[in-house]
DNA sequence: CGTTCAGTTGACTAAGGTCAATTCCCGTGG
DNA sequence: CCACGGGAATTGACCTTAGTCAACTGAACG
């Protein structure tokens, strides 16, 4: 059901915030199963209490908002990262938030209560835990910076030059001006304005 | 040198996030000092690598970044709350931000680098650190959510119906205008608007 | 070929930014 | 007690840019 290889992928990825010997590695593997996503269909939903932890294989998605009825683009998820509506997994209240396949999905997927027991037994996956709340909250940072020093079009000019090149390659625009906080509209127009510099 | 009152209140903010006994209390308890910071000064500077956190004791303190010559006020600290370069610290790269006094302000600070000392030692120190950063995340997502989707506008009135009712009291409004991302022209003409409904 | 949906373009509107003048508030010194 | 100075906040005039709505284009697909 879990090949090896897809398992490895998961191990290197971790370790790249700790160090793990096969004992430790084993206390998470033998509780991971494999889940596929289809496009469109949803990893996480508004108001449903989510548990699930995914180590994404192959696909994106999506993650966002609905405010008055308008989603708010937040996140977008590729291949060899974790994904998870991680505030439900932490608090377990229900989700505010919606995670969605933009294309057929395949990931490693485990329940977050069980990282949790692992964490109480063992320091060294609570190390991992922190590490990854401070990779969050750098992330986080980093966003709002973002969002609060630069306009619209600062903010496209960024995501070009910046190493998320895979946003720009695989998000439809419209998805794009939506993470910018714009509208498919303005951000044609930026685009444009872009080309004649 | 430092008073058993102040180290109680900062214990108790701790116990918020963790049980702790005497004896783990006191492996931070013995490595505390006072510091004062007089109106204006500065606790953390950009470019400059922070190594203290500290515990409001008596003040309020400004927290901002620097683009293009312009101030971009990120948070807001007053009493019985932790202050730090947090990124500096945990990375411990040159902080990106500056901390600055709004007023004569008291604290009780500790070097980063103990703390750290002390969840590779502890568990439950660890768990404290990990706490923090989801707390922090939890705090920045917030943050992020409302700049993605909401207008200065509702920002400001969101800011009115919110549990910071100390930033409307004790903050100058041209730094309220900094937090929300626009002139204090505009949060002027905003109010405005506001009065007449 | 049509159908559909993403992206572009045009005309107009709304809201915040900018710059400058004015008012308000508060403390200081005569 | 009043006059003055300085900083904060307000107000007015004008500018810039994103939003809205609608029409159009173009590529993908059956």
């Amino acid at each position: 059901m879990v090949n090896k290889t897809d398992t490895g992928l998961l191990r290197n990825h971790i370790q790249q915030f700790i160090a793990l010997n096969d004992e430790e590695w084993s206390l998470l593997a033998t509780h991971l199963s494999e889940k596929t996503i289809q496009k469109n269909d949803f990893f996480a939903e508004d108001g449903k209490t989510a548990k699930l932890v995914g180590f994404l294989l192959e696909g994106s998605l999506r993650q966002f908002y609905i405010k008055n009825q308008e989603e708010r683009t937040t996140y977008f998820y590729f291949e060899n990262h974790l994904v998870s509506s991680y505030f439900s997994c932490i608090t377990g209240k229900p989700s505010a938030l919606n995670i969605q396949a933009l294309a057929d999905t395949r990931m490693l997927v485990f329940n977050y209560d069980h990282l949790r027991q692992l964490f109480k037994i063992s320091h060294k996956w609570e190390t991992f835990a922190r590490l990854v709340a401070e990779y969050l909250a750098l992330g986080l940072e980093d966003r709002m910076v973002g969002l609060l020093t630069l306009s619209p079009e600062e903010r496209y000019e960024q995501l070009l030059s910046s190493n998320k090149q895979k946003i720009i390659q695989r998000i439809p625009q419209q998805y794009i001006a939506n993470y910018l906080g714009i509208t498919p509209v303005s951000l044609s127009r930026i685009r444009n304005r872009f080309l004649k510099k």
